[in-house]
DNA sequence: GTCCAGGTCGCGC
DNA sequence: GCGCGACATGGA
């Protein structure tokens, strides 16, 4: 389950990893409608990192394509991201993080924060293996097809979500008392009541954001703190089984803290709270 | 069968 | 603000 959790994201189609090749493939849908698949793989240096991007197309790209997947990726992977602040307090603490290198804390993300949201709510009062169902379901069934293997599929945008009728949530999709959640936010996107992608824009205020994502049906404290984190703003940790089980054991030998009780226990990295707690768990030895 | 998961909503207080 | 039951689904 931890190996699972830190690796999440990565799981969650379209996504598709390697194993054996430490690789990253993905099916994505440009804006202009090509659907294309790209292979994404680290390369370089601890000091000098650098990405490869393998891209699959009918057609040669144009130069506008190029730059959509460059910044696409570039967006998954938080290369503009600039955790330096992170690092020199970890530094400064003194903090057993003998495995903390730069480089580590970019957790993956989607291309959309459309699709971060959908993904969060299925993660909600569902075990993970439920979640890597109804993802895939999503994208199996709405997402559409590449060309060169229409076996697989992009994950399917807002419009084609809400095309969909509400059969396919309850029926085949199976997504539970969260169809009508995901239907609605589908049909806001696509309406234009409801702006998203505008959330990614540093320079709104935290809690302002905050505020938005909480007005989402089936977005509250945990789902709303985990986007704010993906969003790339870590002063809120989501609390879930996950956090909680984490400190029990970690920080309170055994006896169940509060929530509050439990985040106080980062409150002095201020506006990193989430990744010192990301270190902590990834530190602690794995269990099979 | 029963319990519950990487919670949230809609109540009533 | 806080406590509580309901909630679809599938896995343990």
């Amino acid at each position: 389950v931890r190996t699972v959790r830190s690796h999440g994201w990565l799981q969650l189609a379209p996504n598709h990893w390697v194993d054996d090749q430490d690789k990253l493939e993905r099916v994505l849908r440009l804006s202009g409608g090509a659907v294309v698949l790209l292979r994404i793989q680290g390369r370089g240096s601890a000091e000098r990192p650098a990405v490869d991007v393998g891209v699959h197309h009918e057609h040669p790209l144009t130069d506008q394509q190029r730059h959509e997947i460059r910044d696409t990726v570039s967006h998954m992977l938080r290369l503009d991201e600039d955790l330096s602040d992170f690092y020199r307090l970890c530094r400064e603490s003194g903090y057993p993080w003998a495995r903390l290198t730069a480089g580590m804390g970019r957790l993956l993300r989607s291309p959309t924060l459309f699709e971060d949201v959908v993904k969060t709510i299925l993660t909600t009062n569902m075990q993970w293996s439920g979640t890597l169902r109804m993802v895939s379901g999503l994208v199996d069934h709405l997402g559409e097809p590449y060309p060169g293997d229409p076996e697989r599929h992009a994950f399917p945008t807002p419009e084609a979500m809400a095309a969909a009728p509400a059969e396919m949530y309850s029926d085949t999709v199976r997504l539970g008392y969260r169809g009508p959640y995901i239907r609605e936010l589908a049909e806001r996107v696509t309406a234009g009541e409801l702006d998203l992608e505008s959330l990614s824009d540093r320079g709104l205020r935290t809690e302002m954001v905050r505020k938005r994502l909480l007005a989402i049906k089936g977005v509250g404290r945990y789902a709303s703190a985990n986007l704010l984190m993906l969003l790339g703003r870590y002063d809120a940790i989501p609390v879930d089984t996950e956090f909680r089980q984490f400190m029990t054991k970690r920080y309170f030998c055994g006896a169940y803290p509060s929530d509050r009780e439990a985040v106080a226990v980062y409150d002095e990295w201020g506006r990193w709270k989430f990744l010192a707690y990301w270190f902590d768990l990834l530190q602690e030895p794995e269990e099979t």
